[in-house]
DNA sequence: TTCTAAAATTTCATAGAATAAAACTCAATA
DNA sequence: TATTGAGTTTTATTCTATGAAATTTTAGAA
C-alpha cells in the first residue's frame, strides 16, 4: 500500500504565490544540515533559480536569511521574532506555571508541545528532579509518531489524515519507507484512552506520558507530557499521574480561553 | 533641521511586492504590545484589508502567524526557526566560547550584537560573576544609538547614515522627537577610538564598553560588550579591557572567515 | 431581542507584477 | 586557453495580486 504523493495535498485556491513559494523557501532552508548553493535549493523547492534567487534576496534584505560566499541559511531576524513569541504569546506564558508546578509535584520533567504542520515543537519546559540524561531545547522540532507527547496529538486523526502524517513522517526521515498506518496505529492509544505512553521510543532509557490540551476548536494541537528515566519510573507510575496532567492541561486550556486576546 | 522621510530609501526596484508587503506585515506584528485586528495591521503598513488580510491568512498557515478571535500575532513557527539559527549560525555558536573565555578573565558580562535594520539584537550572552540586577534575553531589539555596544555600531556612518539611523530610532521610541545629529554625535566615540563607552546610558546603574568585529566587507554589523554595575568597576578599568575585547573580536571575525560555510 | 454602525470578508475587473526561457557573465578547472 | 557549470540579468508573456465595491458578520446600543 503506497502513500498518496504530495500534489493530492487540496491546498486553498492559488493565492499569494509568491509568498507561499518563500515561506517553502524558507521551510526548506531549516531542513539542511549545512547551508546550499542556489540551485539546491531551487530544485528542492521546484521552482526555477531566477525566481528562488529573487526570493532569497529579499528574505535577506529582511535578516531572514544570510549569505555567505554562495551559501544560504537562516538569518538572525528570526531571534528576535522568537523572542516575541516567548514573552508575548498567551501559549508560552500561561504554560511556564503550570509546567513549573507539574515538575515540583512530580519531581519530573514537564513540556509543552505545540503541533506544527507535520512535526511538533518543544515550546516550554521545565526540568524535574530525575535527570533525563540529555537535553532538549525549546524549539526543537520532533516527530508526531514517535513518543507519547506526539502520539496523543495524532490519536483522534482518522484514517487519510493518519495517512497523511505518516507519510510526512517518512519523508522528514523520522520513519522508514514503507511504514504502514497499521504498524502507527498500534502505538497509539486505544480507543477510549486520553493519554499516550512511551518507553525507550523517542529517546532511549525514557518513559514518557502525555495528555492533549482541549483546544476551543476541539482539533488537538498542544500537550502535556511528563518524562523519566526508565530506571525510576515504571509505566504504572506514569499512569497514576494522569489524572494531575489532565488537571494542568486544563488549567492550562482555561488560562488560554480567559487570556484576553 | 528635518530628517529625510521614509520614502527617500533607495530600495530595489518594485521587485517580490507581495513578500516584501508579507515581511512588512511580519515585522510590523513584532512592534506591537498586544495582538491587533486586521485594519489596525492594514493601516500601519499602509496597505489595504483584503490584502493584508490574504497575507495574514497565508503566514497563518505556516504558523507564522496566530489568531485569536480578530487578533493577529506572531506565531509559534518562529521558535523552530530561531532554534536552527541558534545551533547552525556560524556566528552564535562561535561567539559562545569567546564570550565564556571573556567573561571569565574579566567577571564581567559580555555580550554579542548584531545590527539588524535600525536596531541591534542580543545574539548570545554570558552572565559574569558580577550581577548587572537585570537580565537581557537573547533576541531581544535594543536600539543603536544608546548603549555602548550600540553606538560602536553607528561610529563610522556619515552625516546621511547616522541621520537616517536617528530618524528611525526616533520613529522606534528610542529617541525623544527634534532628536538632532550632533547630539548623537556627541555620544559616539570621538573619531580615532576604536572602542565605545556608556554609563547609566541605556540602564542605570550600569557601565558598558565595546567594540566592533571586524566583517569581511568592512560594514561593521557586529559588536562585542563588557558591562559591568557601575560601582563596580570605573571607566578606566573598562579602557583597559579594550585589549583584551580587540582580541576576542579579532578572534570571532577569524572563525567566521574560516568557518567552512 | 432588534437595530445600527463598523469591521471583516468576498467578489471581480484591471493593472501590474511574477515567471521561466534564454542570453549572458563569471569562476573554477582541465 | 578552453570548457563547464553555476549564478545572474533580461524580457515577453501569463497570470496573479490588487483595491473598490458589494456583501456578510460582528459587536454594541437601545
Amino acid at each position: 500500500m503506497t502513500v498518496q504523493p504530495k500534489e493530492s495535498e487540496p491546498r486553498a485556491a492559488s493565492t499569494m504565490r509568491s509568498l507561499s513559494r518563500a515561506i517553502e523557501v524558507f521551510e526548506q532552508l531549516q531542513r539542511y544540515d549545512h547551508p546550499q548553493r542556489l540551485n539546491q535549493i531551487a530544485k528542492d523547492c521546484g521552482m526555477s533559480s531566477p525566481t528562488t534567487l529573487r526570493i532569497l534576496r529579499v528574505l535577506q534584505e529582511a535578516g531572514l536569511v544570510s549569505q555567505t560566499d554562495k551559501n544560504y541559511r537562516i538569518g538572525p531576524a528570526v531571534l528576535p521574532a522568537a523572542r516575541v513569541f516567548l514573552e508575548a504569546d498567551p501559549l508560552p506564558r500561561s504554560a511556564r506555571p503550570i509546567l513549573q508546578q507539574l515538575a515540583e509535584n512530580t519531581g519530573l520533567t514537564a513540556s509543552l508541545y505545540s503541533r506544527l504542520g507535520f512535526e511538533r515543537v518543544l515550546i516550554e519546559r521545565v526540568v524535574g528532579a530525575a535527570s533525563l540524561g540529555y537535553e532538549l531545547p525549546q524549539g526543537r522540532r520532533l516527530p508526531l509518531t514517535v513518543g507519547a507527547a506526539g502520539k496523543i496529538l495524532i490519536a483522534d486523526l482518522d484514517e487519510d489524515q493518519l495517512a497523511e502524517v505518516i507519510s510526512a513522517a517518512v519523508a522528514l526521515k523520522y520513519e522508514p519507507e514503507e511504514t504502514t498506518v497499521e504498524e502507527i496505529r498500534r502505538r497509539l492509544p486505544e480507543p477510549g484512552e486520553d493519554y499516550a505512553y512511551s518507553e525507550d521510543e523517542r529517546a532511549t532509557g525514557v518513559v514518557s506520558i502525555a495528555v492533549s490540551v482541549p483546544a476551543r476548536t476541539g482539533a488537538v494541537t498542544e500537550s502535556i507530557a511528563l518524562t523519566a528515566p526508565v530506571h525510576a519510573s515504571s509505566r504504572e507510575d506514569l499512569v497514576a499521574r494522569v489524572p494531575e496532567l489532565r488537571h494542568a492541561a486544563r488549567r492550562l486550556a482555561d488560562l488560554l480561553a480567559s487570556s484576553v486576546y
